[in-house]
DNA sequence: TAGTGGTCTAGACCACTGG
DNA sequence: CAGTGGTCTAGACCACTAA
């Protein structure tokens, strides 16, 4: 009966009266929300109602429910997160598109005499493949690469288009290893000498070098991979965008709105 | 009456069903799936139930409703997506919170004569703060930085903190304009000699550039900024995760079950 | 075993869209 | 205006958790 009951649904109320209830610390972090049927009783709703609701709170990230147990506040706050999207690797990669690979050399060395540091066992010995990539038009390399795969999936350095696909999807192809998470480091380096000359860059000239771990959804690193890039050639853009915790519904604005709210009854 | 029939609840069967037969091009992308009422007789289950299945696909990325018009088909495959967050950019900034910045210089320069691209009129004098910024604990510097900020918001440059907190943060606070979006890009550059002297570096050495533009969520670029390390004291690292489309409920392995589930009739 | 959230039904009315 | 999806109800049974 407020002033303010526009045409939002009753839903949306509830949950703007759990979310402030939240952060004015009535329910606090790790406690449970009253259940669906108090939450019924209190707001004089049914339960769809309610759970709808508690939908909301759920998908950003405030509250997790337990079946047999409760609904758990799970933050005070809503987290709005800056993401950076990657369609399907192929964002990093923009260039594997446009750029044609040469392998230099195939061996296997054991992980403590690697370029880069390799996690596991010093010992343990991974296929690696050198090369370089070239952009279609240009004659000069872009990049000087190294992939190290672990040693299960070495197999798959033999394919035949292993110059034209990423290695780590070839393992996903043929191993049904998917990467669940990738690490990627940028650093600034000086390029050594017999780098700069497959480069074509004069020695200890300015270069980028990415490293990625890539990490199965097992939380296994099956492959890494080292570029250096010369400084002119190549550099790395990327777009963050804001968005809430859990991004699906209830928009900013649908939270933030003035207190007096409360569907019909809340006695309390 | 199917083998299948594990304990799925039967909204994700529909939902499956629906997903594969879009993925078939039973229902190609641009077209509106069967109504609500037509897909309740269709697999006779309630209509609640058949709204829980399309809000599946919907979080997938896979359809969007309209109220009046109908359930349109969106994408005829799941997009997965590797996504980086950034908890409220500070991650970013990480060392934000653990340098201290110092203040060289504050001007207002041409939107031409920056060291850094910037948007719109060459004319317009951004207003420009120099400055160094250090480790807690290190006497080196880590980074000499330019921010160049939108004439509309120079004023914040005054603020008595501003050594302190972020720039942006403070344009947001005080003009509540928000960043809705970063871009950001890296290269590794030769480090010019005044720049070398300031970072206590010698004249060409290698350093790590980083140039970022706040874009408002109006779209208005309101502030530009630009970094250089010396590249043995910072690298930029960042991970990147898994997700779907509009991470949410449903998970990979709900949708790719074998062919034979259908709730209970679906005689069609 | 009692109590929680998870699923499901059969109905109802409303708000929006398009002809 | 007819038809769509959006909201809401009152009730039911189930699956899970903890005591």
């Amino acid at each position: 009966m407020s002033l303010f009951e526009a045409k939002r649904p009753r839903y949306h109320a509830v949950a703007d009266a759990l979310s402030q209830a939240i952060q004015r610390g009535t329910y606090p972090v790790g406690t449970l929300l009253p259940t669906e049927a108090e939450l019924c009783a209190q707001f004089g709703l049914s339960r769809q109602t309610i759970r709808e609701a508690i939908r909301l709170l759920v998908d950003l990230g405030l509250a997790s429910r337990r079946q047999g147990v409760g609904t758990r506040v799970e933050r005070r706050d809503v987290s709005q997160t800056y993401v950076q999207r990657l369609e399907q690797v192929s964002d990093i990669w923009q260039y594997v598109e446009e750029t044609t690979r040469k392998v230099l050399k195939v061996t296997d060395v054991p992980a403590a005499r690697s370029r880069v540091p390799l996690p596991g066992d010093p010992d343990r010995r991974w296929r690696m493949l050198e090369g370089l990539r070239f952009t279609a038009d240009e004659r000069r390399p872009i990049a000087w690469t190294q992939v190290y795969v672990a040693p299960e999936y070495a197999a798959v350095t033999d394919a035949k288009n292993r110059d034209r696909v990423p290695i780590f999807s070839l393992i996903e192809q043929r191993f049904g290893v998917k990467a669940g998470r990738i690490r990627q480091d940028i650093a600034a380096v000086s390029i050594a000498s017999d780098v700069a000359s497959l480069l074509r860059v004069s020695p200890k000239s300015v270069g980028l070098s990415v490293v990625r771990e890539y990490v199965s959804t097992q939380g296994e690193v099956f492959e890494v991979t080292m570029s250096v890039h010369p400084a002119n050639r190549y550099h790395y853009s990327m777009q963050l965008d804001l968005a809430y915790a859990n991004e699906s519904a209830f928009t900013a604005e649908r939270l933030t709105l003035p207190a007096g709210l409360r569907g019909s009854s809340s006695k309390k």
